[in-house]
DNA sequence: AATCCACAGGAAGCCCGGGAAC
DNA sequence: GTTCCCGGGCTTCCTGTGGATT
């Protein structure tokens, strides 16, 4: 390679390029926009039944459903935070907590951190869940006030720990004498009601509203109002937006995606100092985006689950018949031996399997194969050598790169 | 029709680290 | 220090199962 000619000009170029980007925020999940298109109608429906907060009368509970990207998340936020701006404006005590219940899931750290938004200080871990619970409670009803408690992700939660919290919350209005306090469930899940207890589910879905996916000329619109305010003017040819959108409308009409996809070839495109924003870069975006993912879930594996990815690998690579779940045993026991690491049971490796599959990084179909048997067939979905890598990174596989399985015997 | 394979996946309970309270 | 709680990772034990084979 010649150093001269490839480097010579580097730094010129990186202060010269200009900057395609007025302020690349806008374009975050996080950022929240003064208005948000086609959720006119959800916005207005909403408002109407958390309107009762401001009455000081006590408000339904109610139950969103849509798939992700739907905007829910965000119109739930953009609610309180004009519910807590109103009431301040009007002097009434209104207060607002969100919880991610994909982060909190159980019953013990819902509380403990609707606990925290209130002033308390609860240790994440120690107390009797009760008392935890006495202590949200006594909190709240130190003055009167409405409380409005989002929690998305709601299903997860429930999935999880059970429908407890969900039954204890919505029934907390009756050991409160002072506040009042509802409920918004966020879920992704349309079937999530479904699998609550009849009290729970009336309680909680007093009222419901659902949130379809948007259109590719929707998300046209989201784009539009972002970009608008993310990027310099014209900076992009004009079928940037509808191609973006087209892409993420095929995947159930997420706006989230879509939002992706425009900032990274947006940060592509400056990176290679291009004066504007191309349908290449668009393409190259979207298998960044797939690539970074995967390999981001694959190196933040915990170390027994990696060792399984790898015989996985190393099964698919030989490719001798398709892999079962007695397969990938086998070759993860060895490995383990190799290594040094305990070899956990196949009990445990098959819930492993569920999580690879879950993730999406393998996929895995239960055949009966008759007298055969029942068992998992598995297959990898991801490139093989990228993951491959990655999975060599680690220190503590070191030692079985190139490992030799032994010859299994053929069934 | 009965059998049987190779697991899937539920239930219960163990162990551990983290923490509070006494 | 002892005793209590919680949650996560894990094991043990178990029942269930679809269809080829007997």
């Amino acid at each position: 390679m010649d150093f001269k000619t490839s480097f010579s000009g580097i730094f010129e170029s990186l202060v010269t390029r200009e900057p395609l980007f007025v302020s690349k925020e806008v374009l975050r999940h996080s950022y929240t926009p003064d208005e948000l298109p086609h959720r006119n109608k959800e916005i207005r429906q909403l408002a109407l039944i958390l309107s009762s907060a401001l009455r000081n009368e006590e408000s339904s509970n109610i139950l969103i459903y849509g798939k992700s990207g739907t905007g829910k998340t965000i119109v739930s936020r953009f609610l309180c935070k004009e519910l807590e701006r109103t009431a301040k404006k009007m002097g009434i005590p209104v207060k607002t907590a969100y919880i991610n219940c994909e982060i909190t899931d159980t019953q013990y750290r819902v509380l403990q951190n609707l606990a925290e938004c209130f002033g308390e200080k609860v240790p994440f871990t120690g107390w009797p869940t009760d008392k935890v619970y006495r202590t949200f409670v006594e909190s709240l009803d130190r003055e009167h006030q409405g409380v409005v408690i989002i929690l998305d992700e709601v299903d997860r939660l429930v999935q999880k720990s059970g429908d407890d919290i969900i039954y204890n919350l919505t029934r907390m209005n009756s050991e409160l004498k002072k506040a009042k306090i509802s409920i918004i469930g966020i879920s992704n899940d349309l079937k999530f009601r479904d699998y609550l207890d009849a009290r729970v589910q009336s309680s909680l879905s007093e009222e419901s509203v659902v949130f379809k996916p948007y259109d590719a000329r929707q998300l046209e619109d989201i784009l539009n109002q972002r970009a608008d305010l993310a990027f310099k003017p014209d900076v992009m040819d004009e079928y940037i937006i509808p191609l973006c959108s087209a892409l993420a409308a095929r995947e159930h009409g997420d706006a989230r995606k879509a939002l992706d996809l425009l900032r990274v070839s947006g940060e592509i495109a400056e990176r290679e100092s291009a004066p504007r924003i191309t349908e290449k870069h668009v393409r190259r975006a979207k298998d960044r985006i797939e690539a970074d993912s995967i390999v981001e879930a694959v190196r933040s594996l915990p170390t027994q689950s990696k060792v399984l990815l790898y015989s996985i690998i190393l099964l698919e690579e030989r490719k001798r018949r398709i892999i079962t779940t007695g397969d990938v045993y086998d070759l993860y026991s060895s490995l383990c031996r190799k290594t040094g690491l305990d070899i956990l049971t196949q009990r445990r490796i098959s819930d492993l399997l569920s999580e690879l599959d879950l993730m999406g990084i393998i996929d895995s179909t239960v055949v009966s194969k008759g007298r055969y048997g029942r068992t998992r067939q598995i297959h990898l979905v991801v490139p093989l050598v990228g993951i491959r890598i990655v999975l060599e990174d680690d220190i503590r596989l070191n030692g079985i790169t190139n490992f030799e399985p032994p010859q299994r015997r053929l069934g």
